[in-house]
DNA sequence: ACGAGCATCACTCGAAAGGGTTACGGGGGG
DNA sequence: CCCCCCGTAACCCTTTCGAGTGATGCTCGT
């Protein structure tokens, strides 16, 4: 029974998605995630051949999902789905371990070529891209005080500032500051911004 | 000839769009746009009774493209398209003149009733929400270079490191920097690559 | 021809940020 | 039981930012 997994926080979206996969030769079943969590949540009961999820979800992000996907089941095939030219979340991703990715810019039938070949083929994978760091396999996987203080920071608040609202001293900030950087790979906090908007962070 | 416009970067979705706008009763015409520079570009030879046009896409953002549609035709209606909570953008899009918003995580009989409305009555517009700013009808019309310099931020670098980058002085750097906080009321680089983000100018 | 806006650069100054390091209590996993 | 990670906090020290101000040249539109 080949099944494939879509994954989309749009409704409109994934049904168009769904449509379209359905009629790819050899698929049997098609279904649908709103979310990387339900994927996770779900991928115990009922794996399938092969998984199309969006890069950018609110939650957690695409890149994330593939990630903890990948760390329960390395043999999981998922393919990502990106709006724009998010270079930089796709890159992760594929680095993360999510065998090629497609632009939902793609048309009906391309999109039907390469779910077609993935899941002829369970080695295939994309060419790696610019794969920025080659170590990119970690995990920026932010603590929810991180969090706050990167979004914090997303809103133009100062380490002082931030400390006021979340009743922590300004230093505290500052070292949840330094390892949300670390962890990262930002080198300052615009940088680390950024990043949170390309992994689906923060908004 | 009622004719309602869609406007967004990735066809899948926009063709879905189209289909379900198109099924709305009185509605004569669908056109469709890629961009929002191609909206505006098309607007004079060609305008529409309503425009659905994405929050987020590419080169010249969502809300961008609202205001200067609503800068040359201050009849235009608008609703904006957003794909998860991006608040910020939706609120700034209506703040620049759109008549409301539609989550595209809306069913399609909710995206079709408030295309229905608001083609019926041309004064429609949503209950302003929570506009963070009340004078927030300025535009954040970066430069080329302001953008150069605020995406050279959200990679990371420093005033000095920008400057080796373009062939500018740090000093250079620091006055478009200063400008474009202004622009975008950002408080810092942090803010404003933030900001950036949620208007589509950087990725 | 004039002003507006953009791009360029410089100088000062105070306020942040960021790195390094240390520390302590608590919780969870091996 | 011990170690690692989290959250909290503090200290030092250097670098960078950001605001303010002023100045010149260019181009475009009126």
């Amino acid at each position: 029974m080949t099944t494939v997994l879509v994954c989309d926080d749009s409704p409109l979206v994934r049904e168009t998605l769904r449509r379209a996969v359905a009629t790819v030769p050899g698929v049997e079943r098609v279904t649908t995630a709103t979310s990387g969590e339900e994927v996770l949540r779900r991928w115990g009961a009922e794996r399938s051949d092969l998984v199309l999820m969006d890069v950018r979800m609110p939650g957690l992000g695409g890149v994330e999902a593939v990630r903890r996907l990948l760390a329960g089941d390395p043999g999981a095939r998922v393919i990502m789905l990106t709006m724009a030219e998010d270079l930089d979340g796709v890159a992760l991703a594929v680095a993360a371990g999510a065998r090629g990715y497609l632009h939902k810019d793609a048309s009906r039938a391309e999109l039907r070529a390469t779910v077609s070949q993935a899941l002829a083929d369970p080695t295939w994978r994309l060419a790696p891209r610019r794969l920025r760091s080659p170590d990119m396999g970690v995990a920026p996987t932010l603590t929810a005080r991180e969090i706050q203080v990167l979004e914090g920071m997303s809103h133009g608040r100062s380490n002082a500032e931030i400390g006021r609202e979340l009743f922590l001293s300004e230093d505290t900030v500052k070292t949840h500051a330094r390892r949300l950087f670390k962890k990262l790979g930002a080198s300052d906090r615009a940088h680390a911004v950024a990043l949170g908007f390309r992994w689906g962070l923060v908004r």
